[in-house]
DNA sequence: CGATACTAGTTGACACATCAACTAGTACCG
DNA sequence: CGGTACTAGTTGATGTGTCAACTAGTATCG
C-alpha cells in the first residue's frame, strides 16, 4: 500500500538524517533549522514569531528551543527598541561556526540518501505530489 | 525545491494526522501504533522485542512507551512461561476499545487529507518511489 | 486618559525519543 | 557443573513537542 510505504519511507528517512546532524555535528535537527533560518536571514536575526513563522511552528515550540539553545550558547537575545515585548534572537558567533560547519553535510546526506535513489524525473514527480498535497491539506479544515 | 516541499508536506501531514489522533481519541500516535499492532497479531500478544521490530522502533523507546501506556490501563504484561527474561504485552479491554473506536477515524483522516489529494496514478507513483528510497537506504551505510 | 482587546512571548506539566549504562535470565562450550 | 557470551528488557538523564494558562506591552477607541 502507497501510504505504509510513505509512511516506512519518510520515518526511516528523517530518523536517519537527524542522527546523522546529531552525530556529525552536536546539533539536533531543531537546532540545524533555527540556526540556518537566522543566518539565512536579511539583518541576521529575527523576532521570536517571525523565526517560528518561517519555519512553521507554534510560537511555544519556538520559545522553549530558543531557550534551550541560548543556554548552550548558540544564540543569543536583543533587547528589541520598538517593542518591549520582545526581543531579537541572533546567532553567535559558535552558533555561526556550528551552522556553517554541519550545513555542508547535512547537504550530502540528503544527496546521498534520498536524492541519490531517484531519477530526476522522479524527484521533479514528488515535488509536484508533495505540493499537491500541501495546497489540498490547506483547503481542508482542521 | 522537491526535497524541500517533501520535508515541508510530510511535516505537515505526520502533525496534522497525529494531533488527530490525540484529539479525536485522547490517544497518542504512538499509543495508536502500538495497539494497532498488538490487536492485529495472532495470539493478540507479543514480545516486547518483536513489537519493536514490528514498527522500527528501538527496544528502549517500546520499553518507555509500554510503561507509559501500563499505566494508563491501555496494556498489561503477562508472565511468559518459557522465557523468564520477558513478558508478553497485550491490549486490555480498555486498549481494545480504544484503538477499535480511534482506527476508522483515523483512515478516514488519512484518506481525506492525503489519499483524495492525488489521483491513482500519483498514489501509485508515490508507492513505488517510497519503497525506492527505502530499499537505497539499506544499500547506504550508516 | 482609561477600558478593552490584541499581540509577543514565557511558563509548567506532561508525553515522547535517544543514548548509554545497567540487570537478569539464557545458551553454549569446555 | 562453571564460565563466558549473548539476549530481553529496564532505567535515568537529557532534549524535544504540545497544550493551556499566564504576563506584559501595544493599539484602539470612546
Amino acid at each position: 500500500m502507497a501510504w505504509d510505504s510513505f509512511i516506512r519511507m519518510q520515518e526511516k528517512l528523517i530518523g536517519r538524517l537527524s542522527r546523522k546532524v546529531q552525530s556529525d555535528s552536536g546539533m539536533s535537527a531543531a537546532d540545524f533549522i533555527v540556526l540556518a533560518s537566522l543566518t539565512e536571514s536579511d539583518e541576521g536575526r529575527m523576532r521570536l514569531l517571525d523565526l517560528a513563522k518561517r519555519v512553521e511552528w507554534e510560537k511555544s515550540r519556538m520559545s522553549h528551543q530558543v531557550a534551550r539553545m541560548a543556554k548552550r550558547g548558540l544564540v543569543a537575545r536583543e533587547e528589541c527598541p520598538d517593542d518591549g515585548r520582545g526581543a531579537f534572537i541572533l546567532a553567535t558567533p559558535a552558533g555561526y561556526r556550528a551552522i556553517e560547519e554541519a550545513a555542508p553535510i547535512h547537504v550530502e546526506h540528503v544527496r546521498r540518501l534520498f536524492v541519490d535513489a531517484l531519477t530526476p524525473e522522479e524527484l521533479d514527480t514528488l515535488g509536484r505530489i508533495s505540493a499537491r498535497v500541501l495546497t489540498h491539506m490547506e483547503t481542508q479544515p482542521d
